[in-house]
DNA sequence: CTGTATCCAACTCGATACTG
DNA sequence: CAGTATCGAGTTGGATACAG
């Protein structure tokens, strides 16, 4: 039995799927691989998104230890959002998404145009 | 673009994170990661479920080709779920979330008895 | 055992307006 | 720019009962 946040838990995987059972955090992940994103860039990103869900979102990412915020001291203000060092760790699964991604969408999608990611 | 089950998509990940955008398809993918297992297996497995849900949510999963339906002509009924082709691929990511899921509970949970997964 | 049918509660997330 | 406040729509999934 694991303990984690005042829940209990069976696995280590159950806490994985009890974190990411929404759509939202694992895709601000996703955008934060390679670099800081700012608040509006990961606006902007993630559209369709209101601007009270992802601060939702970021906060709970921030609590659970994934992302850091850092506030720059300026107008008009500047927020940077990047990730920690377990944030980091997620990066070896993110890889997995894009390759099984990448096969299935050959199998199963039709490219409409070739902007391919 | 990408069009997918009449929808569009401007990467292939985002295939990925539309399907898996709830909190118990991957889940599933997970638990029949090495063999197959009943329906009342998964019943178990997932608990807290209802078999309204688990039903709806194979039925999605038969129909994204990633999982197979095999039923057995018996009384009383039997009927095995397995990995397809597609779903098997998705092990080496179903991989690095128990990678993942370690390192994070190492860090952050409490391990209150010994049966860790 | 493996589902279906109905009803409903909870939660997530969007729309819109406003603030420092 | 980076949020907060309020309201409400939509969807997911649980409770329960029933069927093949």
């Amino acid at each position: 039995m694991i303990e984690f946040n005042n829940k209990e838990y069976n696995s280590t995987s159950e806490i994985f799927f009890d974190i990411f059972n929404d759509k939202l955090k694992l895709m601000i992940i996703w955008y934060l691989k390679n670099n800081p994103l700012r608040f509006k860039e990961l606006f902007e990103c993630l559209q369709p998104i209101t601007k009270k869900t992802l601060t939702i979102k970021l906060k709970e990412l921030e609590q659970l230890n994934l992302i850091n915020r850092e506030v720059f001291a300026q107008v008009p203000p500047k927020v940077e959002y990047s990730l920690t060092e377990y944030g980091n760790d997620l990066k070896p699964l993110i890889d997995e998404i894009l390759i099984w991604s990448q096969k299935y969408t050959k199998k199963f999608a039709k490219t409409i145009d070739e902007d391919l990611q």
